[in-house]
DNA sequence: TTGTATGCGTTATCAA
DNA sequence: TTGATAACGCATACAA
């Protein structure tokens, strides 16, 4: 390996030289041209973890999600790493799985990697990042607010996603409107619901349907489950709000195998979704700006690891319902 | 940061023997318990940036893909990253965008932060890991080659998913059946339309109608303009083979918002939808075990780190075609 | 402005 | 088996 020691040999200096070159302080013009000159001949990189061992803090920056394979949280990474690389991070993504010992590994190997920030979208209700803001490591939260830990954090409207959802079908006609979110545990999935429900006894005169909130998975199988048995109930509900994307696919999917259409059964889905094969038009949704929470995400990160302090500030990004030629309700009960 | 020293101190030791402790070396079972139990008081984690620049090595691994919004990749990820995790490693995800400069960077980082093994979907046909192997880390290619590098590589047999689509078609008795694939320098895409041109050349007794083939970029997009241009011409193909799931993706996209079904235009998608809203049965499709993919590659990966030499193997994983109920060609041209 | 020398936290060599 | 110490490659305090 060509070390620092190598190119200052070649260009005649010191390696103290060699590095103020690089790192941009004062260096007459005559010896930092010597030294540009040796390390382009002899091709050298600095050695980041020599680096990083000396500054006690790296140039990368993580990004903890919960599931990887989720469109969700790839179009957040995005966001995020455009606005990290930009600033000459490199970005690093790690998939917890939604298993909270994998995360704590991963947290572990963070710190320990002496990474210089961290955006965190935790697998559940009890992440602990003190002992990375007590080491002075930026940590910004996104998706998922952090319980405890006064961090920067990024969130969606849920209550208000929930709300435009089943909004969309209720003026579709749709009067029994059920509702498949996900577990208890995660607070997204009980925001949406919670705006479900408050839609619901708004504008319903009427007693409601017991059993119209299920907890799934936030997976597609999760969202085949519950939609099967909300559909083999002796009174099945005539709509159906999907509490994120990928509960909403399962949702279709079964509906596509009973040969039923969103005109049948209303579906309205929280969430995009991207790779559905149907027109974009076929049925409401609510557009989720996960790229833009990671831009934001990421910037907030950025201005931490310049050193910014205070206490955390929280971006709140609104939903927005695209309604298409959202199929009305066949009869009105 | 309480570091070795700290250990030491309190266990009454030299550093090394709190060294030789942790890494398992003959240590005297009484000191080794004022070791333990030391480091657990104090909270001791080893500093993986001091521990990496000794060693030379990190437990760190890396894998770099082409898009990270293709669940093609998600799902070789977390192939790659249960069996590395496994085995004690810490997996972090590169996304390179298809960009062969953010690749060469992440590969640079990669090197500079003495990584000890990268998994590679290479952005193009030129990535250089030879000063990656001369430094003697370990490098497997996965899903596309790296050319004029001898490592291990684990690959889809594209010829014969490109049959094995193309197939299904013609027995359903499409007579016209066209192929959209992916850019000409990836060269999954160009295997996958040779696949396809093979099974012409044989079933087809007759001159083939000349533009059949289309070069997308292997995107949405790409799929749904490729599909639009080949529906609006004067004489369309009656059947189309997608030539990757996000392409599929797109072709059936339009399809739906013409009002069409796979009955009317025939489509076979190499690739799996998992999230395309339909059921699995509504469409032919050539499924491929990315994860099983991700898994032999991670299997490999730890098998070099570990040491093991020779030259490069390769790995052609067969897809599987599932034709569920295909729909049949309407009319027999 | 430049060079010398030290330390970042760990592992490994060498001697005891 | 154990400890003292050098070394990994770099950045910086200090001296010149």
């Amino acid at each position: 390996m060509v070390t620092i020691y190598d190119v200052a040999a070649r260009a005649g200096v010191s390696t103290a030289t060699v590095s103020r070159v690089l790192n941009g302080l004062s260096v007459s013009a005559d010896r930092a041209q010597l030294v540009l000159d040796a390390a382009r001949e002899l091709n050298y990189t600095p050695n980041r973890v020599a680096r990083t061992l000396r500054r006690q803090l790296s140039e990368l920056v993580a990004l903890v999600i919960p599931d990887i394979e989720n469109p969700f949280f790839t179009s957040l990474a995005r966001g995020v790493a455009d606005t990290a690389q930009q600033a000459g991070y490199s970005v690093v993504l790690c998939n917890t799985d939604g298993d909270v010992d994998k995360e704590r590994q991963f947290l572990d190997v963070a710190l320990s990697e002496n990474i210089a920030g961290l955006v965190l979208a935790a697998a559940g209700p009890r992440s602990d990042v003190a002992e990375f803001r007590d080491r002075g490591r930026a940590v910004v939260a996104v998706d998922r607010p952090i319980p405890d830990a006064d961090v920067d954090t990024v969130l969606i409207d849920n209550v208000g996603a929930g709300r435009m959802a089943t909004r969309a079908l209720w003026d579709a006609g749709f009067r029994d409107v059920a509702c498949i979110t996900g577990p208890v545990d995660i607070v997204t999935a009980v925001d949406r619901a919670r705006g479900w429900q408050q839609v619901l006894d708004e504008v319903s005169d009427r007693p409601r349907v017991p059993g119209r909130l299920e907890h799934a998975d936030f997976r597609v199988d999760g969202g085949r489950a519950c939609m099967s048995h909300l559909l083999g109930l002796p009174d099945p509900p005539d709509a159906v709000v999907a509490g994120n994307n990928l509960v909403g696919v399962g949702a279709l999917q079964v509906l596509s195998e009973r040969g039923l259409s969103p005109a049948d059964v209303g579906i309205a889905v929280i969430g995009d979704l991207p790779f559905s094969a149907l027109s974009p038009d076929a049925l409401p949704f609510v557009s989720l700006p996960t790229r833009e929470m990671g831009t934001a995400a990421g910037a907030m990160l950025l201005e931490r690891i310049a050193g910014h302090a205070g206490p955390g500030r929280r971006v709140v990004i609104p939903g927005e319902l695209r309604a298409g030629e959202t199929p009305r309700a066949a009869t009105s009960a």
